[in-house]
DNA sequence: AGTATTATTGCGTCTAATTGCAATAAGGAG
DNA sequence: CTCCTTATTGCAATTAGACGCAATAATACT
């Protein structure tokens, strides 16, 4: 809700268009429970109106992405999903290398990182888009992937 | 060199086989001063031996990351790019969303996230495949993108 | 409301990367 | 060295997503 009148009011600041694509596209995101893929958002937002295009659903994620409304996290299967931030609140994903498996992190577990992102590269880090790689406590346990003797050297 | 020598052996412990398509993109990954794309890698191969698949590389490149012995980053151009650890050793990257640069990070500087997220939730983060979205000094400077109300409410 | 400006859309096309499959070749056993 | 098993390859086809462009439509202005 507070979500569309941001969206509109960003949208106009910048000199760019409420356009009923948007609007749907927007919408659609709501609905989820779930990260969704471009594809799915593109199917529920041909039920209400059959015109609009995949590219156009395509753009505008990368728009709502812009202005940090959604973020997008690379899935293991290789499809981008989507998700509203302000649904479940900002958040990071850790994602299994192994299985897969996206797992929900609250931003404050990672502040020192970015804070020191921060103060020493003068780089201010995207909690909500960043996917971190690694592997699950399961998949760990089951030894799925070997340490090559420099992996670790640096530290 | 210490490299191909635990390729080989990484293999053999999985079964896997060592071949000339292997050992070529392995090699021309030594070649390499800074990280190239599939593409780059597929044309080095090919001037050694045409007869090898770009496909081949992708899935050599796949391998390889899987064995930690390579990097990939995904650089703003939209294009993969992949790099030798051993070489420059490990490290993460900081990629800015708004030009695109990329910045290399010792694993050290994230130490204190890496422990926490193996201690919280018994995840091994894979420092070295890791790519940190956000935004670098000078674009934050010019202004670039805005702060939406909730972007930092959890934290 | 009517008009001018220009952001946006849909469409067609293109690219990076992945995958299924039949043919090939690595490497262990005899 | 030869045979056998099966991992791997090359090839062709497919997919997710990006892009250029002419047509369309959202604003601002009168």
């Amino acid at each position: 809700m507070a979500c569309e009148t941001y969206f509109r009011s960003a949208l106009k600041e910048r000199g760019l268009r409420v356009t009923k694509q948007r609007e749907l596209v927007l919408a659609a995101l709501h609905e989820a429970t779930q990260p969704e893929t471009a594809e799915q958002i593109y199917r529920e937002v041909s039920a209400l109106d059959p015109g609009v295009d995949l590219s156009t659903v395509y753009r505008t994620l990368a728009l709502l992405q812009e202005l940090r409304l959604v973020s997008g996290v690379e899935s293991a299967d290789g499809e981008g999903r989507f998700e509203l931030v302000s649904l479940h609140g900002p958040h990071l994903h850790l994602l299994c290398q192994s299985c897969g498996r996206l797992e929900g992190v609250a931003p404050s577990e990672a502040r020192e990182f970015v804070d020191k992102m921060r103060s020493t590269f003068g780089f201010e880090v995207q909690v909500e888009q960043m996917v971190v790689p690694g592997l699950c406590q399961e998949c760990r346990a089951r030894g799925d992937v070997p340490q090559p003797p420099w992996a670790r050297v640096a530290e």
